[in-house]
DNA sequence: TCGTTTGCTTGACACGATGTAAAGTTGACA
DNA sequence: TGTCAACTTTACATCGTGTCAAGCAAACGA
């Protein structure tokens, strides 16, 4: 069967998060992939065609260890709009210090590497999506600020909770990461709510 | 002379620039750098050894033509500190889709070449006194919120304005420039004021 | 037990980009 | 006339991705 092919998937997948997170993102390459994997490097291609789809892959398979999906969901039960924006907010902000080693390595690489950039955009696609559901969750209850579409609110809080952002102030600016999440729903708050809504 | 040095020397520049603005910084080549600007491909590398090296004297060049400190200069004339938050916005906000390309080729070199990481975090280091200023004038006048200390308002509008941010904005979600620099005021005006504070 | 299939190995190679090397050309200047 | 500097031309080393083809070894089915 194909246990021994998922065996090996999961040696390569796990083989690149762990160099990732080691090493400066640019030095790691096919070859020392498979070679941590204990393969050839071939055999990566087997499985995976392109650098880009690997990177893809393990961006993913990381995601689904760390199960974003079940944090992001907690913000899913959340009863009105606002309560689900300070969820997704909590959920999402607090999930990306887990990631910060192999994001960086992606940031890293966006520029000089096109698989680097597909991967990115595809799971940051994923956060914009929380987004998405945090803001028709406003809308529905008529507390979004009449400023903003649906979609540009959503642009905006996506952007607002981009990685580079939080690495702006948590890293460069040396803000604990208690008060980048205070600050990203007092942010949130002010920008996407109506004025006349409770701000509590 | 060196004068035809200097000619040939300008002419790497401009076409590097050229072609930084209208294609992604990775498909700029040196040999398309060499065909735009008229020589040969290896008369690029007599004057600029590296590909990092002409990149980074292409972004000096380009701080030099377009005289940022003059046109972020124009802001602390303003009155009061709202104006002045208003007008570095508009000063900053619009000067970014002129050097957007080589910004762009910059941060595709972050994690790869060492200089240009410094040179990007100078360049970046001289808008984060621009927004200090503006912070600082808005506590002069007693008009910013209490939410922050000086440092940290600074940080967050150092942060609200940074390049990435621009570059989701306009770029991945289509904002037109003019809603873009709007939202950016109007956010933070939000941010930074106190609620007693007039918006306009 | 034999043959087939599956998953991996081995080694060679094409391609495209950066950067190096060396010999030749051209024009200015003294 | 001769020299120097800037630039050209051609060739090549290097490095990483991705392709190709032949071989091998273990598991599986009849």
């Amino acid at each position: 069967m194909s246990s021994k092919n998922i065996d090996t998937r999961e040696k390569i997948l796990r083989a690149t998060w762990t160099l990732l997170e080691a090493n400066p993102a640019e030095s790691v390459r096919m070859g020392d992939i498979a070679k941590k994997a204990g393969i050839s490097r071939q055999a990566v291609y087997l499985h995976f065609p392109t650098r880009a789809e690997l990177l893809v892959a393990t961006a993913r398979y990381l995601d689904e260890v760390k199960k974003v999906d079940q944090r992001l969901a907690a913000s899913r039960s959340a009863a009105t709009g606002v309560e689900r924006l300070d969820a997704f907010i909590e959920a999402w902000g607090n999930y990306i210090p887990e990631i910060a080693g192999i994001a960086k390595a992606f940031l890293a690489m966006q520029g000089t590497d096109e698989a680097a950039a597909i991967a990115w955009t595809d799971r940051m696609q994923a956060v914009r999506e929380g987004c998405a559901a945090a803001v028709t969750a406003l809308q529905r209850d008529g507390a979004l600020a009449s400023d903003y579409r649906p979609k540009q609110a959503t642009d905006l809080l996506w952007t607002l909770l981009s990685f580079h952002n939080w690495q702006q102030l948590t890293g460069t600016c040396g803000w604990p990461q208690k008060r980048y999440i205070e600050t990203m729903k007092h942010l949130a708050r002010q920008a996407l709510l109506s004025d006349a809504d409770p701000q509590n």
